[in-house]
DNA sequence: CTCCAGAAACTGTGATCACAGTTTGCGTCG
DNA sequence: CGACGCAAACTGTGATCACAGTTTCTGGAG
């Protein structure tokens, strides 16, 4: 993990930028998990975490409460010590049922609402996404996947659902990276991203629904493979 | 809001009995806000909370980012202040809507796992509700309806979709208490608590499912007429 | 070589202080 | 009498320290 911004200034931190240091972390250890840079299943503590930062173990606390609150961190109830969810076939099924409800939902809300703009965005990051899988570029993927769809549901204007969206993906990320080391990226080389543009395009909120649905679907189901492969 | 377990021992918590102050002062918040006790819209501030349960901010800073990270408390992202948030008809319909879904589902979930101590349970907490709307009591209706609900749905073997659902409602609290009162006790009289009772008695999933969407689905429909008639 | 004690290191938790930014309110000037 | 301005109070944030519980390592005895 790379520390924030400023490496180490040991005090007092003058930032009238006001970018608090507790969101920075939170990013910081959220990106981590998500791309997999911290293992499910192994043990974190705030103190390692701040020095692997450069900063005070507050506001590391303050992130890691934030990211225990969304489950993408757990906290052992006898000793209280923090580790990296491990991954579970029912956790992963729970997760799976939700997300193929809110996603598709999101999709649907925003489909009124696209432009121009907002098409040209998503064949950007399909194209993204694309070169990522060619060049077998892991984290490039995650990244460019994550962006393409929530280019799309940031739209939909349900500031309560795509929250709901967030956490999912927070808590499913580790599980992706365990995708990839198993099937390879051709593995992933399949989704329905031209599919959802097109919708999307045409503001036909079914056929947005149904698209990324299938997306979902279809990847979940190598997630589920890759899992149960991996006992 | 009243204080937590020991008033106010102004230091040194030789606790062996190991509950952190910041559960307790999440679970008061938390309480305050279901039962609408901090009313919607209104600033709170950590250190109004923290002398008011008689502790030092540092667990109640704890407590407020984990609510926050749940929705249930609001910082304004500008001067990082915190307000309970408002309620608006967009809110409670994306709220509502994410409801029908999950909730519905842990109560088919339940289904296979219901025996007869829980069915007993059920039909004490049913009575407890509607004892509660007879005598007009806001608090313990809320309390019981709420137990009732997740009597069923901590048997789903479903740690994901429960938390959802406990968001959900943290999120939905405040809304309640506005139902009550404009409406008064008397209109959130019928439920389906004895269908549903029933349906999981017989391990019917699929009855059960449709019985808690229809008890939702009426609860809200009473929410959102009453939301839209306070503005 | 194995096992068990004791110490040292590390864990999360909470209190206290310092700081910078914002809000509030009171006194004064026009 | 109204409006402006400055000071005091209050806001969240971060650092540091103290503490108690747990884990881990180590050294010695069997």
């Amino acid at each position: 993990m790379s520390p924030v911004s400023p490496p180490a200034s040991p005090r007092r931190k003058p930032l009238a930028d006001s970018v608090a240091v507790h969101d920075q972390v939170y990013d910081a250890i959220r990106l981590a998990l998500i791309t997999g840079r911290i293992a499910p299943g192994v043990g974190v503590s705030l103190r390692s975490l701040a020095a692997e930062l450069g900063v005070s173990p507050m506001p590391v606390r303050d992130a890691v409460r934030r990211l225990a609150a969304e489950r993408a961190l757990a906290i052992n109830p006898a000793n209280k010590r923090l580790s990296v969810p491990s991954l579970t076939a029912s956790r992963l099924e729970q997760l799976s049922q939700a997300r193929l409800w809110v996603e598709p939902e999101l999709a649907a809300r925003a489909a009124p609402h696209v432009d121009a703009a907002l098409v040209k965005r998503l064949r950007e990051l399909d194209a993204a996404v694309d070169e990522a899988l060619k060049l077998g570029d892991v984290d490039a993927y995650m990244t460019a996947n994550h962006d393409f769809h929530f280019a799309i549901y940031e739209r939909a204007e349900a500031e309560v659902l795509l929250a709901m969206a967030n956490g999912l993906w927070l808590q499913i990320g580790p599980f992706m990276r365990v995708v990839f080391g198993r099937v390879g990226a051709d593995g992933l080389a399949a989704d329905r991203h031209v599919e959802a543009t097109e919708a999307l395009k045409a503001h036909d909120a079914d056929g947005a629904r149904r698209a990324i649905a299938a997306d979902l679907s279809e990847g979940m189901d190598k997630m589920r493979a890759a899992v149960e492969a991996g006992r």
